[in-house]
DNA sequence: TTTCATCGCTTAATCGATTAAGCAAAACTG
DNA sequence: CAGTTTTGCTTAATCGATTAAGCGATGAAA
């Protein structure tokens, strides 16, 4: 059975044909095994991340599995769930399992070293390494604008882990633009959270998170110390989570094209395997704010501009 | 090269030593095609769910990838996001994959084919069809009996959607155990979300819902009508979603056991592939109820026992 | 008419690990 | 010591799709 002729060399219409027929009469399924041994080609990515069971990831990697099937890839996943080791085994693992590529988002502060293999880095600009990611600057600076539009001069910025060069370049951006027009200050969760009663008191009238949990942690804290949320708080998000339609008040949210990111490291990494060019310098994509009901406007505070 | 040494057929211990030492040093990696061409085993799982970026997957996602990676094997992913000609459709990609036997979370209310492929189906007891699963029924009975025990005598049972056998089997243990001795009814947020104030003011103390995301919503349309929880009303959600401890009040939920699921899953596809066998019948893994504030003592209404 | 391309199909070599068969040397038996 | 078994290593066949080479036939050019 050459059925080489189903695609190239030289062959007749009419044959190609009869053999088409026939291979569906048998129910005929070339074997990936043998293709792969001799294309040297598995047709599989690896897809490694951090933890899936972390609400930011589930999208993600919903998206590669889309963008990688329409390309004729299946996707292998490696969750390395928290552990650096298990990542650089995971890596090992694909790599054994004979993978075409990998997609990886990198175990935040580690620079993973795939060696001769087509890989895609999501992870953030500032990386060096990064291939493809969501400008998460950009995003700060678009939530922090969003509050200072709001008429809120009295910010604070709440971070969940420093050591997170994802969530530094969020609240790099949001810094940017406040410094100069608001009153602000950043926590990071990591060091405790802080008492929003208090702020809220001393003047803050919004809230700028790195993630929807953390927003919503703090919509908690508000509604328990009976602050109105978005009377008297506004709280921004990041990364449009499920849960942030489903609170009430629903969540403002700066959310990453997941789907678009997707597709571009599948589109890379493939570029790579078929050994074309492709600009690995680092592809960034916009981040887009969704306002929803946990932001209104300020009321004028000491700190507003006078009424 | 015959590497068969390294293992079995007649050798003696120093030339398995010896080869052992020269395959570290030249890196030697066997091909895997090679090996499945050979052997007819690809050494890897298909996982199927309906929808990765529906939180009640991920985490059985990781534990199905712990469960396959302890077990030797590889997880090749298949979200057939809400579709269910997707989901044959991802069947037969997964099979022509090569891949050795196949985890499914069947969509609601649809009974895939799986002709000659070992697999497994997580799903609900009551599903002829089902391999593994969590005890729903009994989940529904532990949460409603937390309700009682806290003195509530009226209480709502509020589903998602009634076409999920998942969520009707949760909400039969929940009447089973509610039916003779407290008032309740049932309704179903695809007929539209009920009026939680207008129930709470005809004497309902405790909400069982049948998924975090909906607890979430009744506590916020609580929280926006000036109802306290849970000293108003006690909320039991369904799954643990990561929300669960990020809400103020943290909500008290009913978990499956997804470790369990998953290893029963993967061991019970790894012993078909070996012909072993394996109680098909239907393996049910039990529920954990975990209470946490969203969940208080009744005040005592006119419905609750006298003081 | 002879020669040489071209076309269309058939045959065979190849990928790399596995595994059975082959074969020589060592060990053992009568 | 001849004959048989065991032991240890080597050789070769196999899995199934791919792809280059092979080969007869038709057609075109000289």
């Amino acid at each position: 059975m050459s059925n080489a002729l189903s695609g190239k060399g030289r062959i007749s219409a009419e044959m190609a044909e009869r053999v088409r027929r026939r291979a569906d009469e048998v129910g005929f399924r070339p074997s990936q095994a043998a293709r792969a041994l001799k294309t040297g080609r598995s047709g599989i990515l690896g897809f490694v991340m951090p933890d899936l069971s972390n609400p930011l990831f589930p999208k993600l990697a919903q998206s590669v599995e889309i963008a990688a099937t329409k390309a004729g890839y299946g996707v292998l996943i490696a969750d390395s769930r928290g552990d650096v080791d298990e990542q650089t085994a995971a890596i090992e693992r694909l790599r054994q399992r004979g993978v075409d590529g990998i997609v990886i988002v990198p175990h935040r502060g580690t620079r993973p070293k795939i060696q001769s293999l087509p890989a895609a880095v999501i992870h953030t600009p500032s990386d060096p390494l990064n291939t493809v990611s969501s400008d998460h600057a950009e995003g700060g600076r678009q939530a922090a604008q969003a509050l200072i539009d709001l008429g809120h001069r009295d910010i604070l910025i709440l971070g969940g882990d420093r050591a997170s060069e994802v969530q530094r370049d969020r609240i790099d951006g949001m810094v940017g633009v406040l410094g100069p027009v608001a009153r602000h200050r950043t926590a990071w969760t990591t060091d405790g959270f802080p008492d929003i009663a208090d702020l809220v008191a001393a003047g803050v009238t919004g809230v700028l998170t790195t993630s929807d949990l953390i927003a919503l942690r703090v919509l908690g804290d508000a509604y328990q110390a009976g602050i109105k949320v978005p009377d008297d708080l506004s709280i921004i998000g990041f990364d449009d989570m499920p849960l942030a339609t489903a609170v009430r008040p629903t969540l403002s949210t700066v959310a990453q094209d997941v789907g678009q990111i997707a597709e571009k490291a599948v589109t890379h990494v493939h570029s790579l395997i078929n050994n074309e060019q492709s600009n690995a310098g680092g592809m960034v994509v916009p981040m887009t704010l969704t306002l929803r009901a946990s932001t209104a406007a300020a009321r004028h505070h000491q700190t507003g501009e006078p009424s």
